[in-house]
DNA sequence: GTAGGGTTAG
């Protein structure tokens, strides 16, 4: 004992007394009753000795009479219970100090004392260590001390220990705490405690075992609510190391509880298939709630069915909704409006409206037997939806019918759906309309108001319009936040005007607005795009330092600026900081690679980063050949080129798009072999790829070079039919050719056929249908 | 239930 007192006491006590009290009163573990005690507890006994022991020097308690005389009374006078030693050493400010205390009572008690005495102030002297520094390694010292002077554990001890040794990974030490308990003190308290330790650390079967013991008819020590808590918080926390409860071990759990008088609560039934499903483990909570629902359908509630669908909607279980709701009539659970809201919901998300508006219809018109009324909830997720697929007309009819017919209000939301939805059609005026309307009504626009307004003008080149407004907005108190800004300087660097986006990035920070991921990115791709990488690379920084860690897509853009710039340099450090972040390198990030050193005729070692990208597991995709099959153009070797092209189409099986075949006629009408590009635009058709502008400005360069104007004509034909749109390079082209050869009235319909492409497109499109 | 960004070949 000594041994440990030198190490102990040189330790400074803990700083703050006020905590230190706080602390100290504090029971250790909640819902662990004391042990039954004597009657004769006097309460300002404890203050008293501890208010004298916190005055004298520990060297002059044995000599102290006071002192002695509190705690080793004369007969008859009643003695200290266990509880009080246990409260005056829990005042004592250090392990040290506790342990003088221990030794004070051992050696100036004038009979031999009561093992429950010692066995409270080891308790105390416990609670006191795990607080200190380095509690494991002076619990582990203490415990052993405990053990030699042959003092048994109280049960709070016990529950201590086995938790303390357990959070610090020392899961078998937690057992050993257990195992050496008496036997009439390893209750319930303290088996949850193990078992909740086991849990968390993966133990799973250990934990069973034990479970089991306490579920066992005839044991000692049932389990309690708080053994069901244990459980189940460590199974909706989801941080297994071991193996997983199976969803039948969980239930055979449950059904074992509730033979036990303990039921699951539908409630914790929703939270544990909610939980389930946060984590990803949507196959469980499936079995779980059907597992439950063998047990009988009254065991299960909407609201746990309520959880599963909203999961199995996110993950686009078609199926397995259908079953749930046909198993929730057969169950007798009724669907509430929340049901009909998420079913609402997923047709909306897949755009499948009509379905949409079918649930609606129905829950009105209470087809199902089932009447439920339409909250503002259910009708702004169909305003919402329609307004995605631009049924603007009906979505404002729905906010009549819910306001005339439904007497539910419109919300901000409401509102906030149809504005976007306006504004996304690029009807403004429309949005703005609305807006007022809004006011007028009295409700109140949020910032989502303000920025979908914003974006919508942003996105329909009303920069400047928007950033009025938004100044206008922000004078009448209605703040924006980093959303706004984001829009403002995603629209500035789209409009190729960096410093102002970068001004506004600045701006953003000091008017309080902290800028989150996407208003960093967002800067650092503009400044990419616009070919300032290493203003881009700054921001990326800046992102970095605050706690915007970047990811594969932001390196890739960073990458591909400095290639673009030919500073390699730049580029690979940038390589070498993604691999320190441990980010790791994707398709896109080869193919960046890979064109650069096509481009600069580095050719071995392209072929040598795409030996090393389909090492890494990745499939070279059609964007890859596309590189060094552009590559090997610009450098005049078409047979190489050729050759990819073939290979693409027969072993690697990556088929050439639009963009392949591109390359290849422009490259070949370019080296007068515009009969192969001519074979080539039929291979296109053959195939069903569909050539562009792009592929028809080769061709008519190459036909016009050759003189070939039947063929071209053909094309134009071709271009009007297909509704492919001619832009200036064409016109360039075909205008200078065309009216050379006096073929101008051929080069009016043209141009008209294009004007009214839309309608044309249309008509065809209507033709066709009536036609089949 | 409502708002913002994005990488590679022509």
């Amino acid at each position: 004992m000594n041994r440990i007192l030198r190490r102990l006491k040189p330790e400074t006590p803990t700083t703050d007394p006020l905590l230190l009290r706080h602390l100290t009163i504090s029971p250790i573990s909640s819902g662990s009753p004391p042990p039954p005690l004597p009657k004769t507890d006097d309460p300002s006994l404890v203050s008293k000795v501890a208010t004298l022991l916190e005055a004298t020097h520990p060297n002059d308690w044995t000599t102290n009479a006071h002192l002695r005389h509190l705690l080793f009374p004369p007969a008859p006078s009643p003695v200290p219970t266990p509880l009080s030693l246990l409260r005056i050493t829990r005042r004592l400010p250090t392990t040290a100090a506790a342990l003088n205390f221990y030794e004070y009572i051992a050696t100036t008690s004038p009979s031999p004392p009561d093992p429950q005495f010692l066995s409270s102030i080891f308790q105390a002297i416990f609670e006191i260590a795990s607080r200190e520094q380095q509690p494991d390694a002076k619990l582990d010292e203490i415990l052993a001390m405990s053990k030699r002077l042959n003092i048994p554990l109280t049960v709070n001890s016990a529950i201590l220990l086995v938790k303390s040794f357990g959070e610090a990974g020392m899961v078998d030490k937690s057992l050993l705490v257990y195992n050496e308990l008496d036997q009439d003190r390893r209750n319930t308290h303290v088996r949850n405690a193990v078992v909740g330790i086991l849990l968390k650390s993966g133990r799973v079967d250990d934990a069973l075992h034990l479970l089991d013991e306490m579920l066992e008819s005839g044991a000692k020590f049932r389990p309690n609510k708080k053994t069901m808590d244990v459980v189940f918080s460590a199974l909706k926390k989801g941080t297994w190391v071991g193996r997983k409860l199976s969803a039948e071990e969980i239930v055979g759990l449950v059904s074992r509880f509730r033979e036990n008088g303990l039921p699951l609560s539908k409630f914790l039934l929703g939270q544990l298939v909610m939980k389930l499903c946060r984590i990803g483990s949507s196959n469980r909570a499936w079995e779980l709630l059907h597992e439950i629902m063998k047990l009988g359908s009254n065991h299960v509630d909407v609201g746990s069915c309520n959880a599963l669908l909203t999961c199995l909607s996110r993950e686009q279980e078609f199926e397995k909704i259908n079953i749930i709701l046909k198993e929730m009539k057969e169950n007798n659970v009724q669907p509430n409006v929340v049901t009909f809201g998420i079913l609402i919901n997923h047709y909306c998300k897949f755009r499948r409206m009509d379905d949409a508006l079918e649930v609606f219809k129905n829950i009105k018109e209470g087809s199902d037997g089932i009447s439920v009324r339409p909250d503002v909830i259910i009708f702004n997720t169909l305003i919402d939806g329609l307004c995605k697929v631009g049924r603007l007309r009906e979505a404002l009819d729905l906010m009549d019918q819910m306001r005339l017919e439904h007497g539910c209000m419109p919300s901000s939301v409401t509102y906030n759906c149809l504005i976007d939805g306006f504004c996304k059609a690029g009807e403004i005026d429309r949005g703005h309309e609305l807006f007022d309307r809004m006011k007028e009504e009295g409700i109140m626009p949020n910032v989502i108001t303000l920025n979908t307004l914003v974006d919508g003008m942003c996105k329909n080149g009303m920069i400047s319009s928007a950033t009025e407004f938004f100044n206008e907005m922000q004078e009448k108190g209605l703040k924006g936040n980093a959303v706004t800004y984001t829009a403002l300087i995603n629209a500035f660097c789209n409009a190729n005007n960096i410093d102002k986006a970068m001004n506004l990035f600045d701006e953003m920070s000091k008017s309080g607005c902290i800028p989150d991921v996407r208003a960093y990115f967002t800067l650092v791709f503009g400044l990419c795009q616009a070919g300032r990488v290493d203003d881009a690379s700054f921001i990326a920084s800046m992102a970095k330092k605050a706690g915007f860690g970047l990811d594969t897509i932001c390196y890739n853009a960073l990458i591909g600026g400095f290639c673009r710039k030919g500073k390699m340099d730049r580029a690979y450090e940038m390589l070498k900081n993604m691999e320190q972040d441990g980010v790791k390198p994707d398709t896109v990030t080869y193919n960046i690679l890979i064109s650069y050193f096509s481009k600069a005729g580095d050719f071995e070692t392209a072929h040598r980063l795409m030996k090393k990208m389909i090492n890494d597991g990745f499939v070279p995709t059609v964007v890859t050949y596309g590189a060094l099959l552009n590559s090997f153009c610009l450098v005049g070797n078409l047979d190489e080129g050729m050759k990819i092209f073939r290979d693409m189409s027969s072993t690697s099986r990556v088929p050439p798009n639009t963009v392949i075949y591109n390359i290849l006629i422009d490259s070949l009408c370019k080296n007068q072999k515009v009969d192969v590009a001519l074979s080539l635009m039929d291979d296109m058709k053959t195939k069903g790829v569909r050539p562009n502008t792009t592929t028809f400005n080769a061709m008519f360069k190459g036909l016009c070079e050759k003189n070939l104007l039947e063929i071209a004509l053909k094309y134009m034909d071709q271009m009007t039919e297909e509704a492919c749109d001619p832009d200036y390079i064409t016109m360039e082209i075909l205008t200078d050719w065309l009216s050379s050869v006096g073929k101008i009235e051929k080069l009016r319909s043209f141009v008209q056929g294009y004007r009214v492409s839309d309608s044309t497109a249309e008509s065809a499109l209507l033709n066709g249908k009536l036609g089949s």
